[in-house]
DNA sequence: AAAAAACTGTTGCAAAAACAACAAAAAAAT
DNA sequence: ATTTTTTTGTTGTTTTTGCAACAGTTTTTT
């Protein structure tokens, strides 16, 4: 199966459909929370957010980074109460709203977008598991070294080079990987030292292997 | 949406096709492992099995524990080179091989087994992507104990009771969550001297809330 | 252009977790 | 029924991580 992004389809949303929101969201503006199980889906058509929750002692967590034609919303989340989860414009961003049963039961009104989105979904879906089970193996890792190391060697893969660009600045980096900032930083100078890469600003590069 | 499993039309699967198969598997062995991208799909019928992976300091990590009507696959992972993972039986088991195009692109045959799974492909899909979110909450928190916590939390309200039955050895419930054994117990150990939980074998009863 | 806010880099110290090792108990295999 | 293997429970020690605090940059806001 190759990658499939909503960006080939997303177009056809402009045939557009009575159910199908659209809105603009500013820098730092929460774009949904997750508070009720309304089975929301979200399409970001541009821009960049993250999904946050914050624990009982205050540690932030971003749960997910996502960019252009990422999905998301709390259909994919077992709505809990001792969670809050909530999703952060991290530039303005353009945002689709849908209602997931409106894809499983095809629109009724017929409209491109809504018949393509559908007949896609199984796929969009089976592709956000894969990212999981990325991240779910990154998060098992048990230390912050193999934390870094496994995260740079996915962006690595992922850019087809040895260098690339953080999406994350470290602060986010260090509430992604579930660690503590300083204790990330610590290493990250470790990983320096020993010669395992090289970092300028947020530009990474891997030098062994 | 309510919750979903195979369970429901499985026994269609009798108007046997020439694509699935089903294979029996006796305790320890080894039902799949997940080398290639073959967009296998498999069906765990009855029994019980783990995904497990081994990192190159011999760490075992649990990465998923399955039992009756979970879906798993090597179709939900990025397949790399840095990682071996591989499903073993941990009860005797019954598991139906599937290839995901198949399930896509609907049978050529019509059986109706086919046709079901397929339909609802979406669906089963989304189910297990709330499965990894949780699994993911698990994986974030910070100290062994609020890991523990929140097992117990998450066991607790998925069976309605204050007390239940760990499906994991303790041995095996530390490589699900990622911590070493022995640290594990002595946080065990504090949360019972503490008065959060109780603790007979492998029962939990939580005193809390 | 100045002020405010956020991010980076660093450190000493405290706390938590990992490592290692072993005896006792329980479960599984023969 | 006995042996073997696995699991549990425990502890001392080492290593890693978290916490707190602060100065210097950079970025953003006004």
């Amino acid at each position: 199966m190759d990658f499939l992004s909503v960006s080939s389809f997303i177009k056809d949303y402009e045939d557009h459909c009575s159910k199908v929101q659209h809105k603009h969201f500013r820098k730092n503006e929460t774009i949904t929370t997750y508070i009720a199980k309304r089975n929301q889906v979200c399409i970001l058509v541009s821009g960049e957010a993250d999904l946050i929750r914050y624990d009982y002692n205050g540690n932030k967590t971003i749960v997910e980074h996502f960019t252009s034609n990422d999905i998301f919303g709390e259909v994919f989340y077992m709505i809990t109460t001792n969670n809050e989860l909530f999703v952060r414009a991290k530039q303005d961003c353009d945002v689709i709203f849908l209602v997931y049963d409106n894809l499983k039961n095809k629109c009724k009104q017929n409209c491109k977008f809504h018949q393509t989105l559908s007949d896609n979904l199984a796929e969009l879906i089976l592709n956000k598991v894969t990212i999981l089970n990325s991240r779910i193996e990154l998060l098992t890792k048990r230390s912050t070294r193999d934390k870094l190391l496994g995260y740079f060697s996915m962006l690595s893969t992922r850019s087809f080079s040895k260098s690339f660009k953080l999406p994350f600045s470290l602060t986010d980096l260090a509430d992604y990987l579930s660690v503590d900032r300083s204790a990330m930083m610590r290493e990250l100078k470790s990983l320096r030292d020993e010669g395992f890469i090289e970092k300028n600003g947020n530009m990474i590069t891997l030098l062994y292997k």
